[in-house]
RNA sequence: GGUCGCGUAGCUCAGCUGGAUAGAGCAUCUGCCUUCUAAGCAGACGGUCCCAGGUUCGAAUCCUGGCGCGAUCACCA
């Protein structure tokens, strides 16, 4: 049990045995900085229950618990709130009982499995700043869940068959001149996004040409020669015509190459890999089944539909009259195809953009409704969009910005700046490279998982990312700093021998109440499925150290166990940021 | 128009299971590099928490109604 929890019940006995009342809720928050004390126990809502001033009952219920719990050293009242000091040993105690900070606040493996999906992308054209925020989110939320005791499975599914590809396809084949990515040198998602606009571009042409003879937009957009052919070559994929099929096969493998790269820049992986092109049929048996329990129901022409009228939604066709699937069809069958290819899954996350808030509402609810048992713990990691002050991002208008020049950027953005400062000049190049590349998505990262998955994010790619402030640079320096301390400490002989200190500083014990917290933020982080709850507890323990480290001496102390005891203190302070900056998928440096 | 989300300092954001005087960073200004890395620290300045009601001992937080911005309402994906 602990503190919390045996203050809670303490106060409950407390009342009941002044009062013969039973209190149900206890509320107990940390006390303000502004005011002396720990964990503050907030009288008024007892008040309801037992009819007295606040702050007798305040000074009543504190002289019970410091007389009944050994860990309260003295307590305050003011106003309606009872603020308990807990005494330092209580801190060190809990300090010196973490074992292991590198895993610290990680919860065993329990029964829970969960599918995590992110990323997902169409494979005609380069991955992009939304692709990056989508996949930064999807890794952290795995990230924090395993920690939160869960297993994980990190997928995705490609968007590689339809239209789009078959633009692309077909501008290769009309234009390309056999181009290869190593004949051109260009990367494969780069080389067929290339492709793609030049398949636009000769269709705008075709359009004007068709309206300059006469026709209206909209029948020139249905006839340009140059669509009707990509469309029959569609057709030709589908009925699996050899060439056509080999061609696909080519370029996708070009793209998926270039991803790849891409994702091993940002730092993310995947357990498995889902495919349209295998799962675009799939989901008809499950209508199948559904029309059997009278889940859906089937229309005069045909088509079968979901009637979600009760639940406030409206109906949803789930197959066409013609027979073919829709995008929820295919949701479906693809739910399900996971859950027989992993089938301990109790739940699963999609992590998919807020446009589509609307489609996964209906797609939960139609699995529940199918009676599934994991369809109650389904959860769309909806996030905002990243917008430009140019406003939306748009790919026909050319003011989308490259997931891979944006990477590059912030790496040189990283360089110029340790450059000017100078400290690590005597770092070979390569170590250098990695570095800046470290602190480089360090900033892009932390600047996109600090806010809130919700809320839009305006990205100014010309200011780039700070370093300053609440970043991920400034995180990542005090990491460095940390182990410069640790260095040292070592070399002065100070890490090795137990420390008895027992009296606290203000700045110490307001670390320590931080470190003791780490657990409980990783457990909301896993709730809210949030990893801006990690990235601000880190800024916060981050800027205590900070203020800590500038303001206390650590290594200049003279008395021995003082000197322990800090660099203890820091050295866990370096493991959460580490720990914590893993759960976020960024790196950390041993110095910058 | 219906539904969903967002609205907090000049800017970018925390805080939201109701609690004490609403917090950071950036920007502006003032101090601090001979001492463990100044990508730092200490401080000043800066607020109609979109508006109006309601619930409550107490509301940025909950409820209702507005306003603004965005998304979404396909036999597209």
């Amino acid at each position: 049990m602990n503190i919390q929890e045996k203050l809670v019940k303490a106060i409950k006995n407390a009342v009941n045995e002044l009062h013969q009342v039973t209190v149900e809720q206890i509320e107990l928050q940390a006390t303000r900085k502004e005011f002396e004390g720990d964990l503050t126990v907030v009288i008024f809502p007892l008040l309801r229950h037992v009819k007295m001033n606040p702050v007798q009952l305040g000074q009543q219920i504190g002289d019970y618990l410091l007389e009944n719990i050994p860990e309260i050293e003295k307590f305050n009242v003011v106003q309606g709130f009872l603020n308990i000091v807990l005494r330092d040993a209580y801190f060190l105690n809990e300090f010196q009982a973490i074992s292991n900070f590198e895993t610290y606040g990680h919860q065993p493996v329990g029964n829970e499995s969960l599918i995590v999906e992110y990323s997902s992308p169409n494979t005609n054209k380069p991955l992009h700043l939304g692709h990056i925020r989508n996949v930064l989110l999807g890794y952290s939320v795995a990230e924090i869940e395993k920690a939160a005791g869960k297993k994980v499975y990190k997928t995705q599914i490609i968007n590689d068959r339809g239209i789009h590809i078959c633009k692309s396809m077909l501008a290769w084949k009309k234009f390309g001149n056999g181009e290869t990515p190593e004949s051109s040198g260009i990367k494969g998602d780069k080389l067929v996004g290339n492709y793609y606009v030049r398949f636009d571009k000769e269709y705008k042409k075709e359009i004007a040409a068709l309206m300059a003879s006469g026709h209206t937009e909209e029948e020139a957009k249905a006839q340009a020669p140059i669509l009707k052919e990509a469309q029959q070559m569609l057709r030709n994929w589908e009925r699996g015509d050899e060439e056509t099929v080999a061609l696909w096969e080519k370029m996708n493998g070009w793209v998926y190459e270039g991803f790849e790269e891409s994702y091993k820049a940002i730092g993310v992986d995947f357990d498995s890999y889902y495919y349209e092109s295998d799962t675009y049929l799939l989901g008809k048996d499950i209508v199948e089944q559904g029309l059997e329990s009278g889940v859906f129901y089937k229309k005069e022409d045909g088509s079968v539909w979901c009637d979600l009228t009760e639940e406030g939604l409206d109906e949803k066709l789930v197959l066409r009259k013609d027979g073919t699937s829709v995008y929820i069809t295919q949701d479906l069958g693809t739910a399900v195809q996971r859950v027989n290819d992993h089938p301990d899954v109790t739940g699963m996350i999609y992590t998919v953009g807020n446009e589509q808030d609307y489609h996964f509402k209906v797609l939960f609810l139609i699995l529940k409704k199918l009676g599934y048992s994991w369809a109650n713990n389904l959860y769309h990691l909806s996030y905002g969009m990243v917008d430009l002050p140019s406003g939306k991002m748009k790919s026909r208008e050319g003011t989308v910005v490259d997931a891979d020049e944006l990477i590059a950027e912030m790496t040189a953005t990283a360089k110029e700046i340790a450059e000017d400062l100078g400290k690590i000049d005597d770092l070979s190049e390569e170590e250098k490279n990695e570095l800046f590349h470290i602190i480089g998505m360090g900033a892009l990262k932390y600047f996109i998982l600090k806010v809130d998955p919700k809320k839009r994010i305006l990205f100014n790619p010309a200011e780039s990312v700070d370093f300053q402030g609440n970043t991920g640079p400034f995180i990542q320096y005090t990491y460095a700093r940390i182990q410069s301390i640790l260095r040292k400490a070592s070399e002065l002989g100070v890490t090795s021998k137990a420390s008895s200190y027992t009296l606290l500083l203000p700045k110490e014990k307001e670390l320590l109440k931080l470190i003791l917290n780490f657990p409980e933020i990783i457990q909301n982080a896993a709730d809210a499925y949030s990893p801006a709850i990690i990235a601000n507890y880190t800024y916060e323990l981050v800027k205590e150290f900070n203020s800590f480290y500038q303001n206390i001496p650590i290594l200049g102390t003279s008395e021995n166990d003082e000197k322990v005891f800090r660099v203890q203190l820091s050295d866990a302070v370096g493991k959460i940021i580490k720990n914590a900056f893993g759960l976020l998928g960024i790196q950390v440096p041993e110095r910058m």
